[in-house]
DNA sequence: GTTGATTTGTCCGTATGTATA
DNA sequence: GTATACATACGGACAAATCAA
């Protein structure tokens, strides 16, 4: 790839210091800078800023935790491997991060009864309106959290999926006691977007951070909807595959 | 979902009317605004800042395209479809966005030969510094930038697919004429992020949008890998669909 | 061990942009 | 439109930590 062009603009409605804290974070993504990062004098000649202006976007990124500054020494990129999550027929969450052995837990923010809207009516196979139960969960491997999800089940089906879930945090597992031992991915969507506000404070991101986006329905060996979900990732932590 | 807490954050080194531009646009997305916009003073206090900074927001968006205000009337959506992308073991550009018909073309913007970057080696199965054939492409659908992608081919087997390309703007037609008639995909990585300098200015977007970025490579039905690229979707245009 | 070069950390002051009233 | 408060960005200077000659 090229060298990226030192283009911030200002009176764009984006700080600088911002503007630059994002080019960074894409830099090292992109594997430009691996271990650890030029001086700040030298960003501040590429990008056509002020030191101190770097140092605010280092900043942000410090408190971020994507970088370590170290006196006297240098800023240096904290490692951080990224998740990556398969999706395909036999997608289920509990499976995790494929390949990597880690520590996965889910927890049950918040549930409700409620009627179904159009569209969820619709991914379920049922009446308009007819109850169904609503889970607002979050995913965290290795202690932080990648991912917020909303999930739709038939009332009538599954009442008190989440006490369930609460304690296993697992929807593979409250599904089997529901007697459904297995269950495949119908159809997948996937979308990005910024953030919003109950993501970001959930998932610990920095405002204009961006999420994946998957809305799926779930069905039983009979073909039967079972959950129909949204889940977004954090971004910048996770990659889905497909294969 | 909830309706979204009125939570715009100062000295986040994103200027308020951005933020709100930012939430408004994603209450499109979202459906909650269909065609017209709340009047200004509600935004306003629903996002608990002045008018001014509203109308700040109002500003940008319609520069961007996205409203148009009509004096004395109100302030109206533009309407957008979004196109969705399928991905999986028959995918290919050529097919275009699922279900809708729409006009379509490749455009040819760059081509090189260079050595292989260790990763494209291990993808395309060849020695690493062995000579590729890159070839940097924009697809449009009814005039509308949608993706850009970078291509890497085998330059023993693949040269000139440059020329192919450029004429027929599609490499469904390109790897016919070396007698690949038919390939499957292999694997698909799925991530998203701002979209860079050269992405922004192809793409047409403005500062902050998002990409969604696939990595995948194409193998022929023999198995051998005959294609290893990464293309980048305009994430408020597209959605990928895994089914 | 000392010195000098490099690099991050902190202080000052000033000008401009953003948001409110 | 005007006034006020605060955040952003710049420029310079110096202190503190690190490293190598």
């Amino acid at each position: 790839m090229a060298k990226a062009a030192s283009k911030v603009e200002r009176r764009s409605g984006i700080a600088l210091w911002r503007q630059i804290a994002d080019r960074i974070r894409l830099a090292i993504s992109s594997g430009e800078f691996s271990e650890r990062l030029p001086p700040e004098m030298e960003l501040a000649e590429r990008f056509g800023v002020n030191r101190h202006t770097v140092r605010g976007a280092i900043a942000a990124l410090t408190q971020e935790g994507v970088l370590r500054a170290e006196q006297g020494r240098g800023t240096f990129v904290k490692r951080r491997r990224s998740l990556s999550y398969p999706v395909g027929a036999r997608t289920r969450f509990s499976e995790g991060p494929k390949g990597q052995a880690r520590e996965r837990r889910g927890i049950l923010l918040d549930h409700a009864v409620e009627p179904a809207d159009p569209r969820t009516a619709a991914a379920l196979e049922i009446e308009p309106g007819a109850k169904v139960v609503r889970l607002e969960t979050l995913s965290e491997a290795d202690g932080r959290a990648v991912s917020r999800a909303t999930s739709f089940f038939d009332a009538t089906r599954f009442a008190s999926i989440d006490d369930i879930y609460a304690e296993s945090g697992s929807i593979t597992v409250a599904l089997k006691s529901f007697g459904i031992s297995d269950y495949f991915r119908h159809s997948t969507q996937i979308s990005a977007r910024h953030a919003g506000d109950t993501d970001l404070a959930d998932l610990k991101l920095s405002p204009g951070a961006i999420v994946l986006v998957t809305v799926y329905v779930n069905v039983d060996p009979d073909g039967r909807p079972v959950q129909f979900a949204e889940t977004r990732f954090a971004a910048d932590l996770v990659e889905l595959s497909v294969s």
